[in-house]
DNA sequence: GAGCTCACG
DNA sequence: ACGTACGTGAGCTCC
């Protein structure tokens, strides 16, 4: 006995939607509906395992927002937004899995599951309907079960009707519940019933009389008088609804039910697994084998070619063959056995894996051949990693040695799968080699990684020119890449011992101060616990001080520092948080990541941060304290080089610099052609006073404002900022735009740009997508609306740092100099500097940052030299 | 693994 | 009325 599941399209994907708290993927698009309908499904797959599924659906399109006025003259609810853009896209997961979607123009979605339900019923097939929508009950039927699933508690259960299971919950037989429903009316379905009748009176009657015709009959015996006159006012509406709550059990659909067939094998194929990986359905993804059976029934659909023949132990002749004969590689590093690891190469038509166990040297050295030869291009996820592998197995830290000339030159030899996705697709985090593939490809392959590097290459060339984005990434992001390379694996020295005895002060002092918390708090509880310290502090002492939090009490540093002055306790706490987080972070922290040779290699990532700044994991050396007295001693053990001193460079305010040159405000212009301190200036414009006159405070909020303007100001954040009321803050932002009538124009025009467009872009044309900016959502609009004004500001000055660390690297390179940058902290660079060499890298650092970029405002940078990075600040 | 806190620009 | 400044990464607690 076969059987098939009939589905609701539209009621499910409603109470999914309802039911799971906002889910969305990189991109901005929400995914909640999508991932509670499937959860639903596979839950009913799982225990009704049937053979055939079909999902119906009402042609009618989704309701926008903005259609709302005519969808309520119409009676029905308007879609939100956010389940709206998951439609379309449900179907399409449904599709990909081979399940089929079934409308008609003119047919109602539980029309359509009444026709199939019967024909399946005909034809001796057992039916299962699933549906949010109780009328659904009217067809349940000895082999036509309904599903109705109830969320409570965070757990979906689905209760299941045959006709005695209505007749048990209702005491009405199916044909019974229709009319119950015409009298009642369906506010859903737009149709009122006997007005002034609801559930309960209709249910009585039902119960009583039997049927609509048997109520008529005996309408006489009906006692109440008002309710009897209804009755009688609005019989013929009553046979008009029972019309219209009637499921159609009949009616033309050209759908086979046997061709609903599905199998749970057919579901979870490399048809299906793009759309999983784009929405980020985590849970979904490891249903896909990862494995070649997965490339079995794949090859029609992709627009790879996937028959392709893979050369195993490749001997390093062949290689050295593979590499003569062409000019584009593609490249990976793959995990072999006992540890070792292999090459994989492609020229695009077959691949060749080497040897697992066999010596780097010769090959990489063969590679290294291939890069200098014209014209030649290697493809690889990761230019990074292949810089450095080159590095490690020649045993150098720096690239030219390796590969002579600018990084320019070098770049134009290889190609970057990971960076080329990162700008089409900012947003995504976690970029892996299986994510690119199926996206770009449709193809999730671990076995030829090289050849889809191969492929890639040529597919995301295209679509960065279609983005405008290759010269960026070209120019830009390739070189960078090169010059991070050489940075990590420099590494920058930390002396252990100085570290490890600033631990143990550390220490001392949080145990002094542990004691005394005790002390005072009158018990002993973990002071790293908010939650623990929360209840200590609000409720057993009193403090005032409130909640925050969803879990509780805020215990973050501006709520304990507005009641510290009261309570010293809480100024003891405050410390003991500075302390222990040197501790932990800073010390504990370094001491664990200080390599053999002494020092510490962070690695720069390059495709992660919305912006196009980078970031810097294990350990993160772009966050080593400076702002308070006690953690700048973190700095006096990051030491230069043997024979070297470090010189550091940083742009004096890009951010506002680029805000200058983008809005070609007049005022903001001059003030940085009159060379003044830029707060200060700003300060004397907005409060109308000379320069000299500028107070403290005036010029401290001046520069709150200026920090606002780059972060896309709102009066609410201005106003937590500096501690003042919001209409205050109002009235600051409402003065500088008057002041800076350039600015507020610009501000406006990015921010309609960005609307407009649904995303915002740097001076050298890097995009960041905003989906926020369609949100129906008041807060995540105005987040992407801030976020449409900073990116485009905090992203140039990105650009313009790494066209700077290219300019720079490569000048050294051309005049043969030892020192090399080592560090970057977004608007700083520090440099291991040879001392012979002072001058000269002065000159070179100077010049190639403030000439990285040619700005309607000059370009400044403060420059320090040092024994260790604290004294080079 | 999420949430909180805090270090930096 | 909504409850916010922009961009990161790491260590800790607690479920």
């Amino acid at each position: 006995m076969s059987k098939v599941l009939l589905v609701d399209g539209n009621s499910i994907i409603n109470r999914a939607f309802y039911g799971i708290n906002d889910l969305t993927n990189s991109e901005g698009i929400h995914t909640n509906a999508i991932y509670g309908f499937l959860n639903i499904i596979f839950k009913v797959i799982e225990s009704e395992k049937p053979d055939m599924i079909g999902v119906a659906w009402d042609l009618k399109k989704p309701t926008f927002r903005h259609e709302m006025y005519d969808e309520y003259k119409a009676g029905r609810k308007a879609m939100p937004d956010e389940l709206a853009e998951q439609v379309p896209l449900m179907k399409e997961v449904l599709e990909s899995m081979n399940i089929t979607n079934m409308s008609k123009e003119g047919i109602e979605a539980d029309d359509i599951l009444g026709i199939m339900a019967k024909r399946a019923q005909s034809e001796g097939i057992d039916a299962v309907i699933l549906s949010g929508d109780r009328d659904l009950l009217q067809i349940s039927d000895k082999k036509i079960k309904i599903s109705i699933p109830k969320t409570s508690k965070g757990k979906t259960e689905v209760f299941s009707y045959y006709p005695e299971d209505v007749m048990a919950e209702y005491g009405l037989n199916p044909t019974q519940f229709i009319e119950l429903k015409a009298i009642m009316g369906d506010s859903s379905d737009n149709y009122k019933g006997i007005p002034g009748v609801g559930e309960k009176g209709a249910t009585e009657l039902m119960t009583t009389y039997g049927s609509l015709d048997g109520i008529y009959e005996h309408i006489d015996e009906i006692s109440k008088k008002a309710l009897k006159e209804k009755l009688i006012e609005h019989k013929e509406e009553a046979y008009f609804c029972k019309k219209l709550a009637t499921i159609l059990t009949e009616g033309e659909i050209d759908i086979d039910v046997k061709s609903l067939k599905v199998s749970k094998d057919e579901m979870f194929t490399n048809k299906s697994y793009p759309i999983f990986a784009r929405l980020e359905l985590k849970s979904y993804l490891n249903k896909f084998k990862t494995e070649d059976k997965v490339l079995d029934n794949v090859s029609e659909q992709t627009s790879i070619e996937m028959a392709i023949e893979t050369v195993s132990d490749v001997d390093i002749d062949v290689f050295a063959n593979v590499l003569k004969n062409n000019k584009v590689i593609g490249f990976a590093i793959k995990d072999g056995m006992l540890g070792q690891n292999y090459f994989s190469i492609s020229d695009g038509k077959k691949i060749y894996n080497t040897v697992t166990l066999f010596s780097y040297t010769d090959y990489v050295n063969l590679i290294i051949d291939f890069l200098k030869r014209e014209n030649t291009v290697i493809a690889t996820f990761s230019i990074k990693k292949l810089c450095r592998l080159l590095m490690e197995v020649c045993e150098k830290d720096s690239l030219a040695e390796i590969l002579p000339g600018v990084s320019r030159d070098v770049a134009k030899h290889m190609f970057d799968v990971s960076l080329a996705e990162y700008l089409c697709n900012p947003l995504k985090s976690d970029i892996d080699v299986e994510y690119v593939s199926t996206v770009n490809a449709g193809v999730h392959a671990p076995d030829m990684e090289s050849y889809l590097m191969y492929k890639l290459r040529e597919i995301q060339i295209e679509k960065l020119q279609k983005l405008e984005e290759y010269e960026l990434f070209e120019d830009i992001e390739l070189p960078t890449a090169i010059v991070l390379s050489e940075m990590e694996a420099r590494g920058i020295k930390v002396t252990k011992d100085k570290l490890e005895a600033l631990g143990v002060e550390l220490n001392q002092r949080i145990d002094e101060l542990v004691a005394k918390i005790y002390e005072l708090a009158g018990e002993e509880f973990n002071i790293n616990s908010p939650k623990q310290l929360g209840v200590v502090l609000f409720e057993h002492l009193g403090y005032e001080g409130g909640k925050k939090t969803k879990s509780g009490y805020s215990t973050a540093v501006d709520v304990l520092e507005k009641i510290a002055p009261q309570y010293e306790l809480v100024r003891l706490i405050l410390e003991y948080r500075t302390y222990a987080k040197l501790q932990s972070t800073y010390v504990t922290g370094l001491l664990n990541v200080i390599g053999q040779d002494g020092k510490i290699h962070t690695t720069f990532q390059q495709s992660v941060t919305a912006t196009g700044r980078l970031s810097s994991t294990d350990p993160n050396l772009q966050n080593i304290p400076i702002r308070y007295e006690m953690g700048r001693n973190i700095r006096k053990v990051f030491l230069p080089s043997d024979g070297c001193i470090f010189m550091d460079a940083d742009y004096s305010q890009i951010e506002l610099r680029i805000l200058a040159h983008m809005s070609e405000d007049a005022g903001l212009i001059k003030a940085y052609e009159s060379d003044e301190d830029i707060h200060r200036a700003t300060a004397a414009s907005v409060f109308g006073v000379e320069p000299s006159e500028v107070t403290d405070i005036m010029r401290r909020n001046a520069k709150a404002v200026n920090f606002g303007i780059v972060y896309g100001i709102s009066s609410f954040g201005l106003s937590q900022d500096i501690d003042i009321s919001v209409s205050e803050a109002k009235k600051y932002i409402e003065d500088y735009y008057a002041k800076f009538p350039g600015v507020k124009a610009f501000l406006d025009r990015t921010k309609n740009d960005a609307k407009e467009k649904g995303y915002s872009i740097t001076l050298y044309k890097r995009r960041r997508p905003i989906p926020e900016l369609k949100s129906s959502n008041f807060m995540q609009r105005s987040f992407g609306e801030r976020v449409a004004l900073n990116a485009p500001i905090q992203g140039t000055a990105a650009d313009i740092m790494k066209i700077g660390m290219i300019n720079v690297r490569d000048a050294l390179v051309k005049e043969n100099l030892k020192s090399a940058i080592v560090l970057q902290v977004h608007d700083e660079l520090l440099l291991d500097v040879q001392r012979d060499e002072e001058e000269k890298v002065k000159k070179i650092l100077t010049d190639e940052m403030v000439n990285a970029a040619s700005l309607k405002v000059k370009l400044e940078v403060d420059l320090h030299t040092g024994e260790d990075w604290f004294s080079a600040k």
